[in-house]
RNA sequence: GCCCCCAUCGUCUAGGGGACUAGGACGUAGGCCUUUCAAGCCUAAGACCGGAGUUCGAAUCUCCGUGGGGGCACCA
């Protein structure tokens, strides 16, 4: 490999569900490395046992393959840099600790939980309190089977500074910096150590991540400089702030502000609403990157050649559902009807519809404009499928009109939709235009109970339309029981 | 409390000292179209957080406020 070459990657902990923050950073990293020929890794940074969530990694996996972002080396598809798992990688963290340990740069440190708490609030951080143990005594401590932890030797003065590609230099006042902990008492390391040795061992050269790790970034350089490694490029994304409320979006809470019937930060649950990868994609990307004032329509390949990391935007973003129903709702209208289809079905299937493919086929011109998400269709269709409309009469006679007048038009309707011989929705309309006329009434006046009787609901799709594709019998039978409603309606 | 980051319409943003009467998109309002609802098309309202500088000239550069966000673990 050449060392020049681009190398990211994605780094989630396997503690919850992909949402749309760790999307957009996963979707920013395959886009930078496929703009620039360079390779992604998907690590697993699984450390921490007590957080950890059993299907996660599964999911989170399942979740971007379906977004439609992948990489070139991860757990399931393996490469050259594995294993691809923390928990797995051990001896490395084991190794580059006891060269800091070495080298003097860290230490051995014996202080418990009851010590660390009560110096917590008397300090900032860390006191040093076993900086000064003699090394040989900590070693012997350590051979005796004493409980331990390894800690960081940070500089006590002087500024750190570390630039980062978006938001230019950041220093800090080394005296902020306590020595933190590189290995836990149960042998794992801590995330500062473990991401550092990995990404350096991956040769990776950007590392893009979100802004909840600009605070540690200068713990991060100094464990990188202490062991004398190159430093990557950091890229620090701002965070996605919730819609409606405060603060940024979380796995823990949800409900609320940024959950609704029809929305979710999870990737997962936006796909059981029915929305598209590529307009989540659109979407996500669009948060906190643009290319201009002129072009919001992307693809996931068109973001793949012109994506830059110069016009990603600091300032944090604040997510916004509208837009992405704006850009699911684009999308489905630029979709041909096989793929509606495809894409309907399912949602269809699990509302129990029986699914009649060609009637389907015909449906979906109608609807195509009036859905936004794939499950949407089920509101504007699923009349079509059903054995029975239920009706309740008063809900066939529109506000200016009486029972009579509506049972006047049912029959009539009726009369003239069983004299039809051509059963085409051109036939249909011209026969019912001359019927309003011929009543004397409007087009809409007579529309409406025949739309309530046909579908049961106020609004459907177009219905010259829908009554040819629902047939001469079906119709007739519908028209019929709501008249039947209607005569029944005073007894 | 301490540290760090950020700051243009309600929201996402364009803007790189003069091209700014600040552009676009979503949303909102009105209109056209119309069998309902949409879609589509047209129009409108709507922002440079405040104050000092620097400069002939500041949305743009600097500083100070203010506001918002993030972080201060043997979590990532």
């Amino acid at each position: 490999m050449s060392p020049n070459k681009i190398q990211v990657r994605f780094a989630p902990s396997p503690t919850g569900y992909l949402h749309i923050g760790g999307a957009r950073t996963a979707l920013y990293n395959y886009l930078y490395a496929r703009k620039h020929n360079g390779k992604m890794i998907l690590r697993i940074e699984d450390t921490d046992r007590n957080r950890f969530v059993e299907d996660s990694t599964e999911k989170l996996i399942h979740d971007l393959k379906w977004l439609g972002i992948t990489w070139d080396e991860g757990p399931e598809v393996g490469g050259k840099n594995e294993p691809y798992v923390q928990s797995e990688r051990l001896q490395y963290y084991q190794k580059y600790a006891t060269n800091l340990l070495n080298n003097d740069k860290a230490y051995y440190c014996f202080c418990n939980k009851e010590r660390l708490d009560k110096v917590r609030s008397e300090h900032n951080g860390y006191d040093g309190h076993c900086r000064t143990i003699d090394k040989t005594v900590a070693y012997n401590r350590v051979q005796n089977g004493e409980k331990h932890t390894i800690r960081f030797k940070s500089p006590r003065t002087g500024i750190t500074n570390v630039t980062d590609l978006i938001r230019h230099e950041i220093s800090i006042q080394n005296e902020q910096l306590d020595d933190f902990i590189l290995i836990k008492t149960d042998g794992f390391p801590v995330y500062h150590l473990a991401a550092m040795v990995d990404d350096h061992l991956m040769n990776i050269t950007h590392v893009i991540r979100g802004e909840e790790w600009l605070s540690s970034l200068p713990k991060h350089a100094l464990i990188i400089r202490a062991l004398e490694w190159n430093e990557p490029t950091w890229c620090h994304l701002s965070v996605l702030k919730q819609s409606g409320g405060k603060g940024k979006i979380s796995k823990r809470q949800n409900s609320k502000t940024q959950e609704s019937d029809k929305h979710s930060i999870f990737i997962g649950d936006l796909r059981k609403k029915g929305f598209h990868p590529e307009a989540i994609i659109n979407w996500m990307a669009l948060m906190g990157w643009s290319l201009d004032d002129k072009h919001e329509d992307f693809k996931l390949s068109e973001l793949e050649q012109v994506f830059s990391l110069k016009r990603v935007n600091p300032s944090p973003a604040t997510v916004n559902f509208e837009k992405l129903d704006h850009f699911q709702g684009k999308y489905v209208r630029s979709m041909s009807i096989s793929d509606l289809n495809c894409h309907i079905t399912p949602f269809l299937i699990k509302a129990g519809y029986h699914d009649d493919d060609s009637q389907l086929n015909q449906l979906i011109p109608l609807i195509r404009d009036r859905i936004t998400t794939f499950k949407d269709s089920v509101e504007w269709i699923g009349f079509c499928f059903k054995n029975k409309i239920e009706i309740q009469p008063i809900d066939l006679i529109s506000k200016k009109s009486t029972q009579k007048e509506t049972l006047l038009i049912l029959n009539n309707v009726q009369q003239t939709l069983t004299n039809l011989t051509t059963f085409d929705h051109i036939s249909i309309e011209n026969s019912l235009r001359l019927l309003a006329k011929t009543l004397d009434i409007k087009v809409g006046q007579l529309l409406n109970p025949v739309r309530i009787a046909i579908s049961g609901q106020k609004v459907s799709p177009p219905l010259f339309e829908t009554i040819e594709i629902l047939g001469k019998n079906k119709i007739i039978d519908r028209i019929q029981y709501a008249i039947d409603r209607l005569n029944n309606m005073n007894r």
